[in-house]
RNA sequence: GGCCCCUUCGUCUAGCGGUUAGGACGUCGGCCUCUCACGCCGAAAACAUGGGUUCAAGUCCCGUAGGGGUCACCA
């Protein structure tokens, strides 16, 4: 017997945004995948009909694409395993779901929601944990009667597997209750449509969220009732906010298009998302290639992991940094342009994110901050009476005088400038520096001012060292 | 509440019976310096707790506490 190719599988439902933490589900998949040669599928759980929407659909294959974790079969793509929506595999499960009840595993139960919720109710009321109490398992098969259908589970002993992040872990069966599988209008329930989809699409390893460990045993139980062997599964411990509760809005962005739209780069969320829950020794910033070639289940952590801003935003700088300056200055446009700035996409941009880019950690901040290279400076009146004063003028007009008559604004030619104009005047180059800052980018708080100068080019600084000679006193 | 899972600096983690418990983010100091950053150097900062097992326990076992998850005709 050949080993089967692993195969992989990301299935969200489609009842909002790309989460956070279903990209690192996401990712953790399709990083096994990349690495085994194997195949990641993506498969739309759109079961709940009255919150999925195409919408969702379209941003999280957004999100996805984004953050290039791209899908070998699955929605636009196809595939042999297809369709890859749940809503369009109704007889899928049905013909499942019948085998079942052929050989007895299953049942039509008749029970209303009424009668269901008053059984809750008085379990509730005698502080006793309800369980269905099996009355439909032995009723005669009445397909004319409004049903569902449930899975006969076993009333005694226990279901163990061997989760690969969390070794093994063993349920109880007098904990679990005959679920439903399919409901009345035949959609199927989660437990069930997930385990045929991944049964009939083949899936050899199933990576989820740890919310679902409790569904393992059911779904085990289901896999033996069908006489096949369980995937593999492997659940990823949950992304927790600041306060140790699971990751929501109230703790601030959670979708991946957010981290988009503050500007961080892709490379650098898929980096940072693999290090919350897998590590590699000491490193902390891996190439896509790397992590393709060294992510293991063995290195995934059990904990739950708490989401640290600060630290993306570190690493995310890091990558800023690692980017080549064409690459960055691409990428940054989209930001200057939501920054009301246009015509940016040129050498000068690229110069201005060759200098800027130590000194932010985001494309947003970037455009943000920099903005003075493109708009009119803002002066900062607190700057304006410190440094653009008196003693300054003579100096902004010596220097303004200097650039004027210079030739190519070199490096060396201004430092001879600068330095010569301090000398002169027994200032250190501090005093000549401040006030051309101030003057040329309305702040104290500025990549060098030779870079500067030679970003804003001739014409423009004398613009602006005009204007602060005018308005200095 | 039942069941399941988890527990090393504030946070992410390394550690796989013998370590001065290492790294990273953040914080604080210093150096560099035309400002701000970057970079470099340094500091403070952790094995939840109680029992075992062992010559030896952060590492193995049990309990306790704390945290998380889950108990639907949601996923």
């Amino acid at each position: 017997m050949v080993s089967p190719v692993t195969r992989v599988r990301f299935a969200p439902s489609p009842t909002g945004y790309l989460h956070i933490g279903g990209a690192r589900t996401a990712l953790f998949n399709w990083l096994w995948a990349r690495h085994t040669g194997g195949r990641f599928v993506l498969r739309i759980e759109d079961t709940d009909r009255e919150r999925s929407t195409q919408s969702a659909v379209d941003a999280i294959l957004d999100g996805m694409r984004w953050l290039g974790l791209d899908w070998d079969e699955g929605p636009e793509v196809g595939g042999p395993h297809g369709p890859y929506f749940q809503t369009e595999r109704l007889d899928v499960y049905k013909q499942y779901a019948e085998k079942l009840i052929a050989q007895g595993k299953a049942y039509a139960c008749y029970c209303t929601k009424e009668e269901l919720d008053a059984g809750r109710k008085q379990a509730e009321a005698e502080k006793r944990q309800f369980r269905y109490p099996g009355t439909c398992r032995d009723k005669p098969y009445d397909p004319s009667k409004r049903h569902v259908i449930r899975f006969r589970m076993p009333d005694a002993g226990y279901t163990t597997f061997d989760d690969l992040v969390k070794g093994p872990i063993s349920t109880p069966h007098d904990t679990l209750q005959d679920e439903v599988i399919l409901r009345g209008d035949g959609v199927p329930l989660y437990n069930f449509g997930a385990l045929v989809d991944d049964l009939t699409m083949e899936i050899t390893l199933v990576a989820r969220g740890d919310d679902h460990v409790n569904n393992t045993a059911r779904q085990v139980l289901m896999y033996e009732a069908l006489g096949v062997t369980p995937p593999a599964f492997a659940h990823l411990p949950m992304i927790l906010g600041a306060d140790k509760t699971r990751l929501s809005k109230r703790h601030g962005a959670t979708s991946v298009t957010a981290y988009r739209d503050m500007g961080f780069l892709p490379h650098a969320v898929v980096n940072y998302l693999v290090r919350l829950g897998w590590s590699h020794g000491d490193q902390e910033i891996f190439t896509r290639d790397e992590l393709v070639q060294l992510f293991d289940w063995k290195s995934v952590g059990a904990t739950a992991g708490v989401f640290n801003p600060e630290k993306m935003q570190w690493v995310n700088h890091q990558w800023m940094m690692a980017t080549p300056p064409y690459e960055l200055a691409r990428l940054a446009v989209p930001h200057f342009q939501r920054a009301g700035l246009t015509d940016v996409a040129d050498e000068k941009l690229v110069h201005v994110v060759t200098v800027g880019r130590e000194r932010v950690k985001t494309l947003a901040e970037l455009a943000e901050q920099f903005r003075y290279f493109y708009a009119p400076i803002a002066l900062d009146p607190k700057a304006k009476d410190k440094f653009l004063t008196a003693e300054a003028k003579p100096v902004l007009e010596e220097i303004r005088a200097g650039i004027a008559a210079m030739g190519a604004l070199e490096t060396a030619a201004l430092e001879q400038l600068f330095h010569g104009a301090a000398e002169r005047r027994e200032l250190k180059i501090g005093k000549v520096a401040q006030p051309v800052r101030v003057a040329l980018t309305g702040g104290t708080a500025s990549p060098g001012i030779y870079d500067v100068v030679q970003i804003l080019g001739r014409e423009e600084t004398l613009r602006r060292l005009d204007e602060a000679i005018r308005v200095a006193p």
